[in-house]
DNA sequence: CTTAAAAAATCATTTCTAGTGATACCAGTG
DNA sequence: CACTGGTATCACTAGAAATGATTTTTTAAG
């Protein structure tokens, strides 16, 4: 069994196909064929269901905690003899479409220059789901809003956000009841951390059957807000960033309703990789002092 | 990097020879040779000091650690897979030359026949190397005599056991502080969990200046012992064992003086290979009764 | 049911490289 | 000094990884 092949074996398992794995791993899928067929004859069971996408079978998943195991000490072990023990291998993000647009460029950017050597992968997804890839090892580590979620995880605050009602229209005054009822949300689908909110909010103002139509994009959302399609619930750090290209109003939530935190999870520390590591110390910690709003009308 | 090329690198440092580690996994020193080469010039570092025996540098310490959780890693995978879900690979134990010779003997038979594909190296040194060994990963458990060895290890207890005086002539009652003093003792080298009994037994009586004569064998001593040359601390199944060859004559300590527990030493559980997990599952508790000593003349 | 597109398997070929055995080299030791 | 017990070097071979072209299978759409 080769290092390699539990490399490939992996990249197919993430990917969800042999030939974007072959893509990744810059090499043919042919190749990629032939180590998945010598890894599954070498231990006599069939890993991979060749379907759309590429699924693990039982005994793959079984091998999949080893292979993950095995090609991070791997590139741990080769880190350490990197000039200036660089770290080296690949670090999966998963992150929020919104903090995807807003917070993380800078961070990355930083981040990639500052260890040369490192690729990394960013997975889009809602908090559910980001969540439950971090628990199986899929991610490394997942920008999320939750507050809590099992002893097997860690959460660390990174960002704190004021959630804001956006508009296409100037807004007044916080709409009543009655117009929530007949104004219709744009919001993610279940499992994202906002729209959680959204649903929260809805239900303690006590508005009867709101309507939420499910965008599977920001850019959907802000673009058919601005519009005039509906209301939509998000990031103030967000929306600025939207604002030249869109005609957007904004209005703060009452009271302490609109705080959010964005944390970062991970699996509990000392399973972590070097490339882990390494980003956790250089994410900066969150400012106790909110991000200024302008209540642009 | 190849797992292959981690587990010959593993072999070279544990048995402290190109040539040794060859012969270990079936293979020639040219490949051996080969292997690491190309492992140093990889990681741009010497990994090894050729020296006899050979020794790891501080960066072949370093892959060292990583290199012994890939290739267990490895072989736990391969384990998985097996008909029966059978363990394979390796399991390095320690233990005193007294505990090899007698009770170990039934427990090995057994377990190598109970899993064929494990292939059990056995080797032998005093309570204080073995445990160190252990603290290092060279050996995955040791047999040995202590109460307790830090936190890091976890001790599990598995032979009552009673020293006996030995002797070449007849031993009528026990020995007082002047016949002591005479006498010359034979033992292990200092570390050895029964010699540590030897010195307390000797202090406690307020011997004075005992002599004690090292020997590096368990022949050795019992050899001598039957010849005539001192006395020696030995557990009485072992002495038992020699009585046919030799011509031994014991007495018990008095009282629970002579009273030692045999533990085997690992790590803690929760890094446990596959191999060392199946292995504690086999070995019996130790009985409460003790082994009955004939007090023989 | 047919068809077109996408993905995986197969295959012939090339390029490496792990493994081998013979030999050269390099200590220490009597 | 030669001898012993080790490591490095070398030429060679068998086998396997990687490649690119092609065929077969799967999936989704018409």
């Amino acid at each position: 069994m080769l290092i390699r092949s539990l490399e490939i074996f992996r990249a197919v398992v993430d990917s969800g196909s042999f030939s974007a794995a072959a893509d990744r791993l810059h090499t043919v899928q042919s190749n990629v064929t032939a180590h998945i067929k010598k890894l599954e004859t070498e231990l006599g069971a069939r890993l991979l269901e060749r379907r759309n996408p590429v699924v693990a079978t039982p005994a793959g998943r079984q091998l999949l905690h080893y292979a993950r195991r095995i090609v991070e000490l791997h590139d741990d072990a080769l880190s350490r003899f990197q000039p200036g023990g660089e770290p080296l291998g690949e670090l999966r993000l998963g992150s929020m479409e919104t903090s995807a647009a807003v917070h993380l460029p800078p961070l990355l950017t930083d981040f990639s220059q500052r260890w040369p050597q490192l690729s990394v992968h960013l997975h889009t997804g809602t908090t559910g789901e980001l969540i439950e890839e971090v628990r199986t090892g899929q991610l490394d580590a997942a920008f999320v809003v939750a507050e809590n979620a099992g002893d097997d995880l860690a959460l660390r605050p990174v960002f704190h956000e004021r959630l804001v009602l956006v508009s296409g229209r100037p807004l007044k005054s916080f709409p009543g009841r009655a117009e929530l009822a007949r104004t219709p949300f744009l919001a993610f689908r279940p499992g994202c951390g906002y729209r959680t909110t959204i649903e929260v909010l809805l239900a303690d103002m006590k508005v009867a059957a709101p309507r939420i139509h499910e965008f599977g994009s920001l850019d959907a959302i802000v673009g058919c807000v601005g519009a005039g399609m509906g209301l939509a619930l998000l990031p103030a750090s967000t929306v600025r960033q939207y604002r030249r290209r869109f005609d957007l109003h904004t209005l703060a939530l009452p009271g302490d309703r609109g705080k959010v935190t964005t944390v970062i999870a991970t699996l509990q520390r000392p399973s972590w990789s070097r490339a882990l590591e390494v980003f956790m110390e250089g994410v900066p910690s969150p400012d106790r002092a909110e991000t200024p709003i302008r209540d642009a009308g």
